[in-house]
RNA sequence: GGCGGCGUAGCUCAGUUGGUCAGAGCACACGGCUCAUAAUCGUGUGGUCGUCGGUUCGAGUCCGACCGCCGCUACCA
């Protein structure tokens, strides 16, 4: 549970790493970000939702170089990937970033200049054991058989670099502070708790630069040295909204921001990140959503063990509405979630085809056969069993709150109240036009108000209810939620149902 | 080893500061209805609320021990 700032949204996904691809995993991560984004506009927000792709490292060029090509040929090629993706998806950024733009390189240059000066960055020499693949070192505890890095099973290479530090541990004590001032600020708790447990366990400095590559940013007070990627990685945030060129745009997004991140980089983000900023004299950021991961039959999604699952051709089979509805519903925002075909078919067979949908097609075929074809006007006041007031209320702290599981599930609590309404009034027994005219309108204006509530996640199938109730959809949701607001007169033919059943290929 | 979390109906989970707290959804069974997409409505499953103790008039709800599972314990996007 967290306040929002009250006029401006500004959220970020993890900047993908080129050399991946899109996963049902990351695919996740996007339709969350960009159902919140969605619901903040909705809400009347100036909302600015911002992903993009990582593009430096050591492995990057080691690539473009097996591939005959430079790094930058090869990430315009593997960024287009990320790009093409989202937009098969759907997906509503507002800008794409990549690491490779000049504009970003000036942002990294001069926040990481500005910690330079202010005395949190120090020449020393490192040494440690690196396993190139990884581009990354390890400690001897780590190391299979002694010698080997655990991830790629192959000899760790003692190297020896002249790097730049940042002065991580300066920050225990202020970051510790900053936990407890803003206890909100990484949600869930246990996540929280995991970063707070961490720095209270001691803060070391540590190697921001490097000498062997030139695939980064180059530091900006010594070529000799370009960013390792994760420092120049996470100024991304910054670079979108005009850091160092944009006062104006800044200062309406920042500290007002919320990364949305997976759990694997929660210490990047949870402790590095804030002190990052502590040092450059900004604020550190003020909200951190950790989501867990999407499992396939409770493993881990990765490459290397064959579990990989595209989520363009479940959205292609299935349609990206029934994707999305099943993320979103049910993996709560924070713990981890299994994704099967089987568990979506059902899900949605249940919410959408059977509750949402079948409730509309009853309530059509009733208006097409009592009532000459005219979507009735709704009454004053919603029936009792509606329990709308409150279950509205519910789903707007829900949506407020980056609870997208209850949301959903408070908007199907709607709809089985109108089910069982429905059943009370038994409508297709009446032949008195006003009473017909008075629970059918009833049942459109709570699948109106519904209906709205569930743009967010699945707007494509929202709009066709809508559009078929004869509702404008651009509206401001805000004043749209009232009950007594639908007027009736949308003209209904017999048509087949807008959400049949799915069936397992 | 250290720190933290979890273990509630077949499945996924809710259960504020202890006293209708033994629940919801899905699945399953039976019944109703037939406006509707094998839909929808109603009823049901006798779950030792991981185990054993303790505090209390009373404990999933607090304390202790134990069993089982999991996360973190530094430079992997």
């Amino acid at each position: 549970m967290s306040e929002t700032s009250p006029d401006s949204f500004y959220i970020t996904t993890p900047i993908y790493y080129v050399n991946g691809t899109p996963h049902v995993g990351t695919a996740y991560t996007m339709v969350v970000a960009d159902t919140l984004a969605r619901w903040n506009r909705l809400w009347g927000r100036d909302t600015f939702f911002l992903t993009g792709t990582d593009e430096h490292g050591l492995k990057v060029s080691q690539v473009a170089q097996d591939n005959n090509m430079t790094p930058k040929q090869w990430v315009d090629l593997m960024s287009t990937r990320f790009i093409d993706a989202w937009k098969d998806l759907g997906i509503s950024y507002d800008r794409f970033i990549r690491t490779t733009e000049p504009e970003h390189y000036r942002t990294v240059q001069s926040f990481l200049s500005k910690i330079y000066e202010n005395g949190f960055i120090y020449k020393d020499l490192y040494t440690g054991l690196y396993c190139v693949a990884c581009e990354a070192y390890y400690n001897e505890s780590e190391l299979v058989q002694g010698v080997n890095c655990p991830v790629h099973l192959r000899p760790v290479t003692e190297m020896v670099e002249e790097n730049y530090f940042f002065r991580l541990s300066a920050f225990q004590d202020p970051l510790k502070k900053w936990y407890e001032d803003f206890p909100e600020a990484v949600t869930p708790s246990t996540r929280r708790n995991e970063a707070l447990g961490f720095i209270l366990q001691g803060l070391e400095d540590i190697s921001i630069t490097r000498t062997s590559i030139d695939w980064g940013v180059p530091v900006p007070w010594d070529n000799e040295h370009v960013f390792y990627v994760w420092y120049d990685a996470l100024i991304n945030y910054l670079t979108a909204i005009g850091y160092d060129s944009d006062q104006g745009v800044f200062d309406k997004y920042w500290p007002h921001v919320h990364h949305l991140l997976g759990k694997d980089i929660l210490r990047f983000h949870c402790v590095w990140w804030p002190a990052m900023c502590m040092a450059a004299g900004i604020d550190p950021p003020n909200k951190l959503i950790v989501h867990g991961w999407l499992l396939v039959g409770g493993e881990k999604i990765s490459k290397s063990s064959g579990i990989t699952v595209d989520p363009l051709e479940i959205a292609n089979e299935y349609g990206i509405d029934a994707m999305r509805y099943y993320l979103l519903k049910e993996t709560h925002l924070g713990s981890d979630g299994d994704f099967s075909i089987e568990g979506m078919v059902s899900t949605y067979n249940s919410d959408i085809a059977n509750n949402l949908g079948n409730l509309l097609q009853r309530c059509l075929a009733l208006v097409v056969s009592k009532l000459d074809g005219v979507t009735p006007a709704c009454p004053l006041q919603p029936p009792e069993v509606f329990k709308f007031d409150q279950r509205v209320d519910q789903t707007i702290r829900f949506w407020e709150s980056f609870q997208p599981t209850g949301a959903l599930e408070t908007l199907m609590e709607l709809l089985r109240g109108a089910n069982i309404y429905l059943e009370q009034k038994e409508p297709w027994k009446s032949s008195e036009n006003e009473y017909v005219g008075n629970v059918i309108g009833a049942v459109l204006e709570l699948l109106r108000v519904v209906s709205l509530l569930l743009l967010p996640a699945m707007p494509e199938s929202s709009k066709k209810v809508l559009s078929r109730l004869g509702v404008d959809t651009t509206v401001n949701l805000r004043e749209e939620l009232t009950f007594g607001r639908y007027k009736g007169g949308a003209v209904i033919e017999r048509s087949a149902p807008l959400f049949p059943r799915l069936e397992v290929e």
